[in-house]
DNA sequence: AGTGAAATCTGGACGTT
DNA sequence: AACGTCCAGATTTCACT
């Protein structure tokens, strides 16, 4: 990858309201040209979106945890994608190897409001044959950023 | 929490670089009552930053896993967590309650670069009693947003 | 705490190297 | 492909409500 593209993914990675004389500044560019490689690296889809990290604890939401989901049969998928998509408790959602098919990522207000989540609008869909809820005490690290290479890869 | 501040959050979370004139006309205030609430926002540490959002798979990260680790004792806790904080691959570490000390989100280019963070960074630490590793084969929902409720929290 | 206007600064467009 | 200039527009400050 471009060096300039990788530090102008690495800055704006950290704060993505950098003004693009500061960015340009730091990498060695003039405003113009930082501008329009950001631009670019839009239009590619390497940069999704700029997104505001909230502290969850300040907004009330205390409780995070990770539920394991078992399907039964494929032609559950469809609702089952639809509901996760609809929670906004539901911050992630992967397709797994392994025991389980889904591991979600989900963020509440508390115990309670995390058996709302699993018990009555998971659980309550056709075909879900089991969660294993796991729940966090501490959060450690949490970061938005992916780790660049210096090493080629495609462009 | 303040209906105003419940906006601003779920509005910068969507786009980080929203003018201030845009924010404020879409929650109905002025751009300068909209930017100090942002700033006493992020004073308060209710808003942690501002990030950019960059696609894993265009920067050559093309394998998620989530690895599971126990810890023999608490006095390796400290260079364990060290590491974590260093590795840029590992995104997350989260202190979970069950069968294991830890669950980790890595991010890495492929099965090669994850067996070099979990075999010979992670499990060269003395006290690591075992690792689960858990690939990610797909990934359907991915978000920073934190669920914002209605009702009324500390401020 | 929010508004509105004025001064300042930023960001996108264009022409040049 | 990057730079420098110019102008429209955004941000910030300030006085006022």
């Amino acid at each position: 990858m471009d060096p300039y593209d990788s530090k102008i993914l690495q800055l704006l990675s950290q704060n993505a309201r950098m003004k693009w004389a500061d960015l340009a500044a730091s990498i060695g560019l003039s405003a113009p040209a930082a501008a329009e490689r950001v631009s670019r690296l839009m239009d590619q889809g390497v940069i999704k979106h700029f997104s505001t990290i909230v502290d969850p604890e300040s907004v009330g939401c205390d409780l995070a945890a990770f539920v394991a989901v078992s399907l039964e049969r494929p032609e559950h998928r469809g609702k089952f994608l639809a509901l996760i998509e609809k929670l906004a408790e539901v911050q992630e959602c992967h397709h797994i190897a392994g025991d389980d098919d889904y591991l979600l990522k989900v963020r509440c207000r508390n115990t309670k409001d995390l058996d709302r989540v699993v018990s009555h609008e998971i659980k309550s869909l056709p075909g879900i044959i089991r969660t294993k809820t796991t729940i966090v005490m501490d959060t450690i690290k949490e970061s938005t950023e992916v780790a660049l290479q210096s090493h080629k890869f495609s462009s």
